[in-house]
RNA sequence: GCGCCCGUAGCUCAGCGGAUAGAGCAGGGGACUUCUAAUCCCAAGGCCGCAGGUUCGAAUCCUGCCGGGCGCGCCA
């Protein structure tokens, strides 16, 4: 028995209460859930259906849910239903129901988890997108940690999803980065307002090797061969660094590209037709205030020249005529800003703002190194880059720390603790259990246990405290993914493998021996118990896949 | 000034309108002759920033205030 299919059953429960007593279907939510209660007293699961159902339809919650009970008590594998305060229904579970739980998720495999639930949507998620002007660094580790995750939730949530980096290759900060490239080749100062930093003279010397004649062509030549070579060669670091972390893009959308291919003039003739332009001071405006941003914005400006903003427009509408109905950006929250000119280009479009595009903004990672905060910048020579990162720590626990905690709180790294490979980090925690797991797998078949066919598992023997916990947390893992997927929240994810899935395996494993002592023979109850091993392997295994964390058999 | 986010245990943070608000770390006390002690158990630690409101019920929703972070270009 799962909860989800619990719900079913209270929900059907109701429907059957309903019709016998002349009630008012309507006042029926389409789905409902139930909750574990933190208190065993309450039970396995509790519904609180009947508190909200009962101002509705004008009953007392208690009247309404002693007729709820009286229902769902007939429902196979239920073993009690019993009515608590105000109208809560606490369930128990037949101890065989509860233990089928474990072959549900051993049979399931790598599909335990996945859903059609957001089946049908089409998602475009945009993250990272850092200049390639420079390396990536740890201020957009956050949003390649958490976007690929919320990549991999989408996913297993059933939307047809693709994740995007949009790669800033035209405009003047390319051309700084290309005057920068130039002067590090000539062995000349750093432009005033251009990069610095050594990996400026790595890849001078890079296009150098490769273009040994580059610095005798004209001056205007040597810059456009230093800016499109540093560029492809920053390009491609900025993907090996993304590789190495576990983060691969479906799509690389070029800026350029879009000036290129008239995208930008097909973008103001769409939103021309929507009558949103208008011009003035020599300049083509969009009236963004008409939908919530505070000022118009210039799309073309009095020189011509296209703004960065004119390229945002047309990239949002080359999004939604590659039929993306969810536009989702993560943004850091120094471009919150942004939430209402975007919002305002979606309705300038002629969209629905609210439907067709998402702005989830998170705080910053503040950096810490012996109690001083480190200032990220890409123009600072002192930036901690993701490949230092990575060196430093790995990826498991770079991804794991940086996914672990809400976007909407700022993240405190500090460079000791996580440089210092200390074995409080929680990411070993949760793979600790994964290689526990494995590690009685493997002694199991040393000694000779399997768990048999699906027949022979005797369910009802996991009747124990822990195993009753354990099965009930990994009862919750579908909705888990489910509600981490829909809220945009992989931390969610990460918590429950910590502090719900991992501590109740470890009590398990603490109480419960899985494997037969000495001479003992092999019973029903060694097999059973192995099942409830192999379900928690597999559930480590999806969680942490999902938040592009390997599950290590051995540690 | 305006806008977004945050304020929960000493520290770092979870908490989807539900029952007695949770975890890790730090500090205190325990548990390894047999499956990985990177673990587990016990005790201790709280005006959920403050004040109102909404309702059967508020850490959660609404309003105001206080404190902190970030942002408000014909820059990219």
């Amino acid at each position: 028995m799962t909860p989800a299919k619990l719900a079913d059953a209270v929900l059907a429960a109701a429907h059957a209460l309903f019709s016998e007593r002349g009630l008012d279907r309507a006042a029926l939510p389409a789905t409902t859930t139930v909750e574990r209660p933190r208190n065993p007293e309450h039970g396995d699961y509790a519904s609180t259906i009947a508190l909200q159902l009962a101002k509705k339809i004008g009953l007392p919650p208690r009247e309404l849910a002693a007729g709820l009970a009286e229902q769902l008590a007939r429902t196979p594998g239920v073993k009690s239903v019993e009515i608590a305060g105000p109208g809560f229904l606490n369930v128990r579970l037949d101890p065989a129901a509860a233990g089928q739980l474990a072959r549900v998720v051993v049979e399931a495999g790598r599909e335990y988890g996945r859903s059609d639930v957001l089946a049908g949507q089409k998602v475009n998620l945009e993250f990272v997108s850092a200049n390639p002007t420079g390396p990536v660094h740890l201020g957009h580790t956050r949003w390649a940690a958490v976007g690929d995750s919320l990549r991999r939730l989408l996913a297993a949530a059933g939307a047809d999803v693709a994740s995007e980096y949009y790669i800033n290759d035209a405009g003047s900060q390319i051309d700084r980065f290309g005057r920068s490239v130039l002067a590090a080749a000539k062995g000349e100062p750093t432009p005033e307002d251009g990069y610095g930093g050594e990996y400026i003279a790595d890849i001078a010397r890079q296009v150098l090797a490769e273009h040994p004649a580059v610095l005798d062509l004209p001056g205007d030549e040597a810059e456009a061969v230093f800016r499109n070579e540093g560029y492809r060669l920053m390009l491609a670091e900025i993907k090996a660094s993304l590789g190495r972390f576990a983060v691969d893009f479906d799509v690389w959308f070029s800026e350029r590209g879009l000036h290129d291919s008239g995208a930008i003039e097909h973008a103001l003739d769409t939103l021309r037709a929507q009558g949103h332009l208008y011009e003035s001071e020599g300049a083509l405006w969009l009236r963004t205030t008409d939908f919530g941003d505070d000022k118009d914005r210039v799309l073309i400006r009095g020189n011509g020249e296209k703004t960065y903003f004119a390229a945002d427009a047309a990239y949002y509408i080359n999004k939604r005529e590659r039929g993306f109905e969810k536009c989702v950006y993560l943004l850091g929250a120094d471009h919150h800003g942004y939430i209402n000119r975007l919002r305002a280009i979606a309705a300038c479009a002629g969209d629905d703002p609210d439907a067709n595009i998402e702005i989830l903004i998170g705080q910053l990672v503040n950096l810490v190194r012996e109690g001083q905060p480190v200032r990220m910048s890409k123009r600072a020579g002192n930036v901690i880059t993701l490949d230092e990162l990575v060196d430093a720590v790995g990826t498991d626990a770079a991804r794991y720390s940086l996914a672990r905690s809400s976007t909407d709180s700022p993240l405190t790294l500090d460079i000791e603790v996580i440089t210092r490979r200390s074995n409080d980090n929680p990411v070993f925690y949760v793979q600790y259990v994964g290689a526990r797991t494995a590690s009685v797998a493997r002694n199991a078949a040393e000694l000779g246990l399997t768990r048999g066919d699906a027949e022979s598992f005797r369910p009802e023997l996991l009747a124990h405290a822990k195993e009753n916990e354990l099965l009930k947390a990994l009862g919750d893992y579908p909705a888990v993914v489910t509600a981490a997927a829909e809220l945009r929240a992989p931390h969610r994810l990460a918590h429950y493998l910590e502090k719900d899935l991992a501590p109740a395996y470890h009590r398990f494993y603490d109480n419960c021996r899985i494997l037969p002592m000495g001479d003992e023979e092999i019973t029903d109850l060694h097999r059973a118990r192995l099942w409830l091993n192999d379900a928690t392997r597999t559930v480590i295994a999806n969680g942490l896949e999902l938040l592009g964390v390997s599950a290590p058999e051995r540690m």
